[in-house]
Parts: C-alpha cells; sequence; structure tokens
RNA sequence: GAGGACGUAGGCGACCGGUCAAGCCGCCAACCUUUCAAGUUGGAAAUUGCGGGUUCAAAUCCCGUCGUCCUUACCA
C-alpha cells in the first residue's frame, strides 16, 4: 500500500513556521515512501479561516517547493458528507443527541475549561445520554441540540505513535465529545476523521498538541468500524521564553512568508526547519531536498521540543541565528548558476537588473556575484550592500566612511591621484593592479591597507568587503577612476 | 483540578549500560592581512534539572521530586 500523507492547515492566519515544518516532514515522508503528499485546507472555522490566510499559507507552501500531488481539498466543501456519517451513527445509537442548550463561551475559554473540570464531573452524566429513540425523536421536532458521541463507560483507546511510543488513555477521561453543532455544524475531530478516511490517509503527522485529540479521534474511527491509520507526532517548536511560539506575541519571525521576503533561499529554510525536531544522527547538516528525502525517517523524530531561538531586540539576532548562517552558506557555497536564478528577481525588484547581464555581460556577472557573495547572507545583500556593482546610485555607509576615511586625511588627495595612475594601466588584472597599487603607497610612504580600504568607502560605499583588488577588477577601470575622483563622499563627511 | 509528554553547554542536538559526554550555530582568540560579519586554526562553555535506587559500571534502566510544555470547547 502506497503512504498518503496530508498537512492540513487551518486558514486562521500565515503559514506558521511550526506548520511549515510539519509540511515539511509530511513531504519528506511521503517522498522518502514513494507515496503521496496531500494538502487539505482546514477551513471549518468560519469566523476565523480567511481567503487571505489560505492564499499566504499556499504561497508559503509553493515557496518552499512543498506541491500536492493531488487535488487541494476544502474541508467546508465536506460538510454535508460530515453531517450525514453523524446522522448514520445517530441510527446505529453510537451517538446522541444533546438537548442541553448551548452555552457561550465568554472571556477566557482556557479558565472556564478548568474551572469547570475541577468539580470533576462524570463524562457518562449526560441526562439526554440515554434517551429513548422515540423520546429523542420527539424533543427534536421543537428543540435544538447538538450531537455527541456515546463513548463507552468501561475500556480505553491506544494507540502506538511512531514517535511517542504507546498511548493510552481511560475512556472516563474522554467526555461524550460533539460531533455536530446545534446550528448542524461539523466539528473539526469528526471533520478530521471522515477526510482522512475519504482521502486514504496511511500516516498522520502532526503536532503534538493533537495527542489528546487522537484518542477522541480513533473513537470516532472505531464507532465508524474504520482501521485508524498510523499516527506520528511531532515535538512542538517554542519560543526563546520556552513558551508557545504565536503569531499574535512574536509576529513575523513565525510567518514563512517572512523568510522569503527577506531574502531567504527556500533550500536553506527548508534544510533548517529540517533539524528542528528531527537529526539525521550524521555529523552531516548540509543537505539538499534529495538528501533529506533519502535519509529521512520517522525514527529520526525527537520528543523534546526545540526551542526556535532569536532576539527581537537585537537586529541582527532578528531570527535563528543558525538559520541565518545556513542561509549564508547556501549563497555563497551553492552552484554559481543556481544561485544566479534568485539573484536576477532581485536585483530586478530593486530596479538593478540589466539584460545584458544575461547575454554580453554574463561571464562578468557571473564573476561578481561569485565574488561578492563570499560575504552575503540573504538575496537582499545583493541589491543593498552589493549595489554598487550594479548601480553608481549607491549609498555611503556613515560608519565606514569614519572608520576608512577619516583617519587618514591625506586619501582624499591620495584617491583621485590613484585614479589618475589607474587610467594608465593596460593590464588591468588582479596581479598587476596589485603592483601598480603597491608602487603607489610606497612612493606616498602609507600603507596598502589604509589607502585600499579607503577605496573600498568610495567604491562600494560598505566598510567591509571582498578583496579590494578584486573589487576593483571587477567594477573595471572607468567605474573605479570615476568613483575615486568624486567629491560626493568628502562633502557627506563635513 | 485532572491526564499526558519532555528535561544533555546560550540555541540545535549525538552518545539509547562501559575510554577524558560527538558535531553544528553562537561566543572568544590567533592566523591570514587590504577590511570583514568570509576562510583557517585554536579556546571557553555541560558535576547530562535535582534526589534516591539497581549495577562492577548510568546521560543511558527504575522510583521520587522540581521545572517546562500540551490537552482537557457546540475552536481548530
Amino acid at each position: 500500500m502506497t503512504t498518503r500523507v496530508r498537512f492540513a492547515p487551518s486558514p486562521t492566519g500565515y503559514l506558521h513556521i511550526g506548520s511549515a515544518r510539519t509540511a515539511l516532514f509530511n513531504y519528506l515522508y511521503a517522498k522518502h515512501t514513494g507515496g503521496k503528499f496531500l494538502l487539505r485546507i482546514e477551513d471549518t472555522d468560519m469566523a476565523r479561516s480567511t481567503e487571505e490566510s489560505t492564499r499566504s499559507i499556499l504561497d508559503g507552501l509553493k515557496w518552499l517547493g512543498f506541491e500536492p500531488d493531488e487535488e487541494i481539498i476544502y474541508q467546508s466543501n465536506n460538510a454535508d458528507k460530515h453531517r450525514a456519517v453523524v446522522q448514520k451513527l445517530l441510527e446505529e445509537g453510537k451517538a446522541y443527541r444533546d438537548f442541553t442548550p448551548k452555552v457561550e463561551a465568554s472571556g477566557d475559554v482556557k479558565a472556564g475549561i478548568v474551572e469547570r473540570a475541577k468539580e470533576n464531573l462524570d463524562m457518562r452524566a449526560n441526562p439526554f445520554r440515554d434517551l429513548s429513540n422515540e423520546e429523542s425523536d420527539e424533543k427534536a421536532k421543537t428543540e435544538l441540540f447538538a450531537i455527541r458521541l456515546k463513548v463507552a463507560t468501561i475500556g480505553k483507546t491506544s494507540f502506538d505513535d511512531e514517535v511517542y511510543g504507546l498511548n493510552e488513555r481511560d475512556y472516563s477521561e474522554t467526555e461524550d465529545l460533539v460531533l455536530l453543532r446545534s446550528d448542524g455544524h461539523p466539528l473539526y475531530n469528526l471533520a478530521v476523521v471522515c477526510d482522512d478516511i475519504e482521502m486514504c490517509i496511511t500516516h498522520v503527522i502532526r503536532g503534538q498538541d493533537h495527542l489528546t485529540n487522537t484518542h477522541k479521534q480513533i473513537l470516532i474511527y472505531e464507532a465508524l468500524g474504520k482501521l485508524p491509520p498510523k499516527f506520528a507526532h511531532l515535538p512542538l517548536i517554542l519560543a526563546p521564553n520556552k513558551g508557545k511560539l504565536s503569531k499574535r506575541k512574536h509576529g513575523e519571525v513565525v510567518s514563512m512568508t517572512t523568510y522569503r521576503d527577506a531574502g531567504f533561499l527556500a533550500a536553506a529554510f527548508r534544510n533548517f526547519l529540517a533539524l528542528l525536531g528531527w537529526s539525521s544522527k550524521t555529523e552531516q547538516e548540509l543537505m539538499s531536498l534529495q538528501e533529506l528525502t533519502d535519509i529521512f525517517t520517522l525514527e529520526g523524530i525527537h520528543r523534546s521540543n526545540a526551542v526556535f531561538n532569536f532576539d527581537a531586540n537585537d537586529e541582527r539576532r532578528w531570527t535563528d541565528d543558525k538559520a541565518i548562517w545556513m542561509n549564508a552558506e547556501y549563497i555563497r557555497t551553492m552552484p554559481i548558476e543556481d544561485l544566479l536564478p534568485f539573484v536576477k528577481p532581485e536585483l530586478k525588484s530593486a530596479k538593478l537588473w540589466r539584460e545584458e547581464y544575461d547575454e554580453d555581460d554574463k561571464t562578468w556577472f557571473e564573476n561578481t556575484i561569485n565574488l561578492i557573495r563570499q560575504r552575503f547572507f540573504t538575496l537582499k545583500d545583493f541589491s543593498n550592500q552589493g549595489r554598487a556593482f550594479f548601480s553608481e546610485d549607491f549609498d555611503f555607509d556613515k560608519p565606514a566612511i569614519e572608520k576608512n576615511l577619516g583617519k587618514e586625511p591625506n586619501l582624499k588627495i591620495w584617491l583621485p591621484e590613484l585614479a589618475e595612475v589607474l587610467e594608465t594601466v593596460e593590464d588591468f588584472t588582479h596581479d598587476n593592479l596589485q603592483e601598480v597599487v603597491k608602487q603607489f603607497c610606497e612612493s606616498n610612504g602609507t600603507k596598502l591597507g589604509v589607502l585600499l580600504n579607503g577605496a573600498r568607502v568610495l567604491l562600494t560605499g560598505q566598510g567591509v568587503g571582498p578583496s579590494m583588488l578584486a573589487v576593483i577588477e571587477t567594477l573595471g577601470k572607468d567605474k573605479v577612476c570615476l568613483r575615486l575622483k568624486s567629491q560626493v563622499v568628502w562633502n557627506l563627511s563635513r
């Protein structure tokens, strides 16, 4: 039997980092086993579900490269089927009508749950549980009712989780869960089970916050006379304070689209995500999607929750530093031809792209990207820090001006002079330039570093970057001489 | 309140009874030297939450304890 797994987000916000990892693991497991990866949008909560969220989630998945193998299922389309199933359970006496008036949730829902739980009520004490069919039918003509599953009094549900092992729960711990709301709306646990059955799901891989739901769902499977699928629950991803990582509290860092928009490579972020809650148990950490799918197993999934580490007060650590490092690592080590397709749109959106980069200047462009990528962290850096390589219109970094130009007043004279010298250079390549610049330094009695780093600011606007001689060679004689003579920066520093 | 899960350096995490407890990120330093947030090399950092027990031997097994998290809805 081929494995069929599904990722089933509810569209009540953008694609959360934890959901993204759930999607990843589902995807990896499907591909590893040669099975299918399916997508189901659980939009049954009409009050909170939005189309915008659905779009955002789809965008996030697309960016990560997880295209479903079959048509996307929208759970809300199956409501009639869900109701039919409940009707059947009702007729079979496996469910019953509960005429207790609905109590509207007010204030803190969680607190209310805890309060009620303290009373330690008998879960089977519902007065309508054993109403005769006749009485129930009669009452149903005039009164509203929810439909609950009739959970047996004695016994327990159990399942062998692929990650957490054997889970058991006494029936007495589980209430007669509501299947259908009094307004006829099917509830989550029912909908999930019905859809998973219809989609022939073989493995349910989801967050461990569903561990107790699983017991309820197994009860539904049993009532339906169906065999439950295998379950694999994933450890949670926590915030730095080990609390819940929430959209409300933590904002953008948890959204997938943030990373796409911040210039992350999907490959890098996937790789980072894979290492959160799963381990290959080898020392290799950099893995392509193919490598990940090859070695991914459910046994490698951890039981302990992982912390997504970031510091909202530190600009450089706005997200997990390993994620940033991973992205930088990909940018500077991936095959240049694989990187270029990502650089192009980035430059385009910054209006720095020129068609020649794909044609006559292709070699120059490749060499340049190859040179500057060594110190970049995100795709954004190509259009920000790397701007001077593609445009005359670039900014000068203030600290760089002070550090590299401020200490040696003579630079204001030397740099234009250097331009004069460079203009006469025929062989404008690294080694020869080195000789020329060295000689220039000697005759002026200054150090190579002072001069080159001063030039760095005028030529790139930055205080740091690749080897200056390589930069000079890459920029070419015209631009170099023009910028070295420019007075703009000197006026700025005044 | 109840049920459950988890607990190895700041973070991710190896080691699932047997040498000085891997590796990665981060941090620090040196080197390179024309800078650096790159590269190379090195370093600091964990009495494996705590306390018992089993054993010749425990991070690894058992019990307790503390802490954290999840669940406990006519939300998903």
